[in-house]
DNA sequence: AATTAATTTAGAATTATTCTAATTACACTT
DNA sequence: AAGTGTAATTAGAATAATTCTAAATTAATT
């Protein structure tokens, strides 16, 4: 579980614009998140991180997860009132929520479609996030009946 | 706190098409969500109602919106894990969260945008609801520095 | 090395919602 | 009109995700 330098660069240079620390348990859960690229909730999160860091507390997992939010290298994705998820996606995209199984995919948008979303927004809404969420199932291709 | 003869009717056939009874409570509701198109929460439906109908319950204002939403009368609407909230609104819209003040407000959009949204799915995703939601801030017109 | 500020930690507290089991209301039969 | 059965309501307990609190640790700075 390690950042490449890339993103190394990416996460340190992120926390400090917040004057935030890029500390062992701040790396570990964004190299987590990085590298497995479904949409864990913070719970699977910490479980995920004691195989790894053993001593590590469920409120310092949410806290870093709060941090990483706040310095934009991730995003909450949010179902219902079900568990927050998170994802290292930053490209412009949507959700889309299985019923059946609860996976979570994204779904690229062309820029342009958030900017038609934008222009029917009266004048004074000014958005800083627009969440698209389907929920939905999945046709299964491979059952022919 | 009362339905129109035309909505009367509309709650009937909604909950008799799911085999649910039209019971006084979820009449209540019902017209209280209608009558006040703020988005209010479970609590706020709960406090509401006793002014009129002090004997109900919270467990029972829960059940009753639960049903309302399963008969297509009213939606769901969630921001972040904030509690649900309850919109009689049933045109193709999307929400707009006012961060600094919490309101919510109804944006209207064309049944094509939500179109060309579907468009971007994988042909075997079958989507059976689209949430937009905008969170941001609004711009005070009344402020001139 | 001492001081300070930020971060992590464990566990308690909070809060929206769901669950449980008992009661009530209502439609349908006798 | 009384009895039966099913659905709905109710109060309060239980649950679960998240936040809070206060103490301990870490790291940076004097």
């Amino acid at each position: 579980m390690q950042l490449t330098p890339a993103y190394k660069t990416i996460f340190k240079k992120a926390l400090e614009k917040s004057s935030l620390k890029p500390t062992k348990q701040r790396e570990h859960i964004f190299s987590l998140i990085l590298n497995k690229k479904d949409h864990p909730t913070a719970d699977e999160i910490f479980t995920r991180s004691r195989e790894t860091m053993p001593s590590i507390s469920l409120a310092t997992v949410y806290n870093c997860l709060e941090t990483l939010v706040e310095s934009g290298l991730i995003r909450q994705v949010n179902f219902e009132r079900e568990s927050t998820r998170y994802c290292p996606n930053l490209k412009p995209h949507a959700h889309f929520h299985c019923k059946e199984t609860g996976a979570i995919y994204d779904v690229d948008l062309p820029t342009s479609l958030f900017d038609s979303l934008k222009k029917h927004l009266p004048k004074n809404f000014q958005p800083e996030q627009i969440d698209i969420n389907f929920n939905g199932s999945i046709y299964n291709t491979n059952n022919h009946y």
